[in-house]
DNA sequence: CAAGAGATCATCT
DNA sequence: GATGATCTCTTGA
């Protein structure tokens, strides 16, 4: 057993965050199953002037969540379809959080395939709509905290080092409404992992080659 | 394998 | 009334 990451991680510089989630656990318990896998892919929304962030437009509805203290998710609609999951951070009325865009399959890969409705392994987890799906994510989990001994998802604080010659960085993906903001380097995933989410080679061909 | 279209609805104007 | 921190499906090479 090992303890969850606690208020204090996620109450520190988002950019900070987002890096150090790689190679973490993402923990979800659903009756008496775990389902978890490792975080491979992460970005951070910095603040109320990241045009990308949501909460660049103020505090809304949906985005009181990202006001609220760090350490709780931010879970949200997008394309009427699918999740996405955020974790909130730094301190209470500083609207940011990390996207957790990818993980990769570690325990309850069975129940995956079955929320996921696929066979295929290198589909399951390998972007933000997808794992929200794996994993039996939805908006119940909005504004729910990821720090306490009950919570339902949760991350584990083992101490896994990622070399920082794994750690690459690219700009956020399908952001572009994002001005000045939408080439801003703080999109970071593991170098050569398989579970990274997929992208249009035509929209970021830097991705590619190397 | 790569590219493009369409799905789909809560949220905000 | 418009839009989106996405995904799946279809088409074509």
């Amino acid at each position: 057993m090992y303890n969850r990451l606690n208020k204090d991680f996620f109450q520190r510089k988002t950019e900070q965050v987002a890096k150090e989630l790689l190679g973490k656990i993402l923990v979800r318990k659903i009756d008496n199953e775990i389902i978890s896998g490792m975080i491979v892919e992460t970005e951070a929304y910095v603040g109320p002037h990241d045009l990308a962030s949501h909460a660049s437009k103020g505090k809304t509805n949906r985005t009181a969540t990202m006001f609220l203290d760090g350490g709780i998710w931010y879970v949200y609609l997008i394309y009427g379809s699918y999740h996405c999951l955020n974790i909130v951070t730094e301190e209470k009325d500083y609207p940011a959080a990390v996207l957790i865009r990818a993980v990769e399959p570690l325990e309850g890969i069975e129940e995956m395939k079955k929320f996921r409705k696929t066979e295929n392994l290198s589909n399951l987890t390998n972007g933000p709509g997808k794992l929200c799906q794996a994993l039996g994510i939805d908006k119940s989990l909005n504004c729910t905290l990821a720090t306490e001994n009950n919570s339902k998802l949760y991350i584990e604080n083992r101490k896994i080092i990622v070399p920082a010659r794994e750690i690459k960085k690219s700009k956020r993906i399908g952001v572009d409404y994002a001005g000045i903001w939408k080439d801003k380097p703080l999109r970071f995933y593991i170098k050569n992992n398989t579970y990274v989410s997929k992208v249009s080679k035509k929209l970021y061909p830097f991705l590619f080659g190397n």
